[in-house]
DNA sequence: GTCGGTTGCTGATACGTATTACCATCTCTG
DNA sequence: CAGAGATGGTAATACGTATCAGCAACCGAC
């Protein structure tokens, strides 16, 4: 392992070229006025010249060994950070974390070296780099407790993108209010008249998921019935007829594929969305799906959850932040054709 | 400024607690097993075994200031990493590095700090961070040669995307074989019995532009004609008149956009496209431009040049590489619809 | 029992920067 | 002109790891 820098300019140099101590060059370069520092004038412009006459830079190895503050923003994923699909989930958030992140001036360290471990990646292995950033961001539909667990032990600056529960202690987050969201989407379908609601969920574990059932249980208390089903194992035909067993009026589909089967389902049976079947979408594609359906639903404010995200991790590590920081940002509400009145096909044939 | 770490576990503290010193934690650590290293098995699986008690993680910083290697790659674009356009041109490259920055365990550092002056990214600006990698990979259409020069002066290792000038001693980078791919387009045309030809060329300084030029001119020697025309400051229509006086059947559009107005100014005169003129495309689109023509020209491998940019920077950086690393990857032709024959138009007529 | 050789480990030091305690020197005051 | 106070700088040390020269202890051979 040849030392691939031949050799570089260090603070000694400049001392030594300005006869001054490697101390001095140290304190003009940090501007130090303290009152028990005191540079005078001439020997500050001298140790100037010469570090831009020699185009001296501070190695940033050694300033962070040494004052342990290096404005360096570790983003961990779960995934991927560049994907293959273009319209990815992801993609979003890292748009809004580089962006705050060049207004702050910090470097984005993605860990890339994280290996797979059981199908998932893992913060913590062997020789991480971990802490080579004064922070990191966690990006990922499900963060592993374990891990969040020993961010909290080790005392690491950290900010999930995504509400969390708690894992040994709450957990610092920038997440979006899918629970207020659902809550109105659910308001809104009653104002219109629907009394029979159906929650169909796939996955159980993830937070995003619970919160927007949260919503929904919450806000659902008026109608005449509010199902849950799940749509693991099940075709959209089988789910269809459920639905339309129980004299169900609009569905809440937290999946966005999942919407679209059963959309395209109801009119191969020659049925009609919304006109005998509402169906609204609880958040953006994760997957590319094509379909000509504009669906009422809500949009994710993804890339504001980037940005605020290191906008927050910023105020941790500068000690500026109090507390643990928990943020839940609005959703926006999305007028689509999805949502219709339940009675709009009777009041059409008395017509 | 409060420490953001508490306190950690450092390789002192493993020494204590296994009863070493803190060079053997390090020797263990390292699995040193030199000639003249040597550590009983018994030491060793003590200190390994105090090691995973406390969750003992070596400080990379540390690490890299005594060791000058870090296995972290640093990104340098000079344009947002993550854009808003979904079909972005910088995106396949940084897909090619992140994969092989994976499965070489490395991660990537993207120098979004890095400030904007007179338009466009600077590398070398007050504080930069760039030493905390090992080497870094340089994206951008235009590279500063100043500061490739910089970076050759410092020894610095590092990798530019698509092919440069010297400066200051030759370049190492992963590029596109453009001239090739070129030519090899030229030959096509040919082939067809094509034999006015006109490159149309938007930008002038760039390699990529001028190693495009340069497999045009070195093909077209067999030509009648082999025209150049410049598109800055002209309309379609411009162009097409000119093409057109000087019975050109076919043209080779350095940019996507170009073609693409020029197909449509050609269908506005009632011509057709391949049957009055061909137009052939140099590489993909670097702006998402709507079309429904399939254009015939070459596919630049990104993904792959992402890759291989990152192999030869690992090289590089751990030695094993002899000499400057300069690699030209060949482009993949495509057969689109644009390109024709240039008497197929009269045989239609005599038919 | 002395001498060369091997084994297993440690002490010292380097890496480059930040910080603090402290030391000269000069200036002012009574 | 002694003492206090201000001024301008330096030496020393810390940060945590890697490396290497070298030391002690033991072994075997003559």
């Amino acid at each position: 392992m040849v030392p691939p820098t031949p050799r570089r300019v260090t603070q000694r140099d400049i001392a030594r070229l300005a006869g001054v101590s490697q101390a001095t060059v140290s304190l003009v370069l940090n501007n130090r006025a303290d009152a028990d520092v005191r540079i005078a004038p001439e020997t500050r412009d001298r140790v100037l010249r010469t570090i831009a006459e020699t185009g001296y830079a501070a190695d940033p190895v050694a300033r962070r060994l040494a004052a342990r503050f290096n404005r360096i923003i570790g983003v961990f994923t779960y995934e991927p950070a560049f994907p293959s699909g273009s319209r990815d989930f992801f993609h979003p958030f890292l748009l809004g974390i580089e962006e705050y992140a060049e207004r702050a001036g910090c470097d984005l360290l993605l860990f890339t070296s994280a290996p797979v471990v059981d199908g998932r990646r893992r913060i913590f292995h062997q020789d991480n780099r971990l802490r080579l950033a004064d922070g990191c961001i966690l990006l990922g539909r499900e963060i592993d407790a374990a891990e969040l667990h020993r961010l909290n032990r080790d005392g690491f600056p950290y900010v999930a993108v995504g509400r969390r529960d708690d894992a040994g202690g709450p957990v610092p987050y920038v997440g979006a209010d899918y629970a207020a969201a659902v809550g109105e989407l659910v308001g809104l379908a009653l104002t219109r008249g629907h009394r029979r609601l159906a929650y169909l969920n796939t996955e159980l574990t993830a937070e995003s998921s619970a919160d927007r059932r949260r919503g929904f249980v919450a806000a659902a208390t008026a109608a005449e019935s509010a199902r849950h089903l799940t749509t693991v194992g099940r075709d959209a035909e089988a789910i269809l007829d459920d639905l339309l067993a129980e004299g169900t009026t609009v569905a809440f589909v937290e999946d966005f594929a999942t919407a679209v089967a059963l959309a395209l389902a109801t009119r191969r049976r020659g049925l009609s969305v919304p006109g005998d079947l509402s169906i609204l979408t609880l958040g953006d594609p994760t997957v590319p799906v094509p379909t000509d359906l504009a669906f009422t639903g809500f949009r994710i404010p993804r890339e504001e959850m980037g940005r605020q995200s290191v906008e927050v991790l910023a105020s941790v590590i500068d000690g500026s932040a109090v507390g643990v920081q928990q943020r839940l940002l609005p959703c926006e509400l999305v007028e689509g054709d999805t949502l219709g009145t339940p009675d709009r096909r009777s009041t059409a044939a008395e017509r």
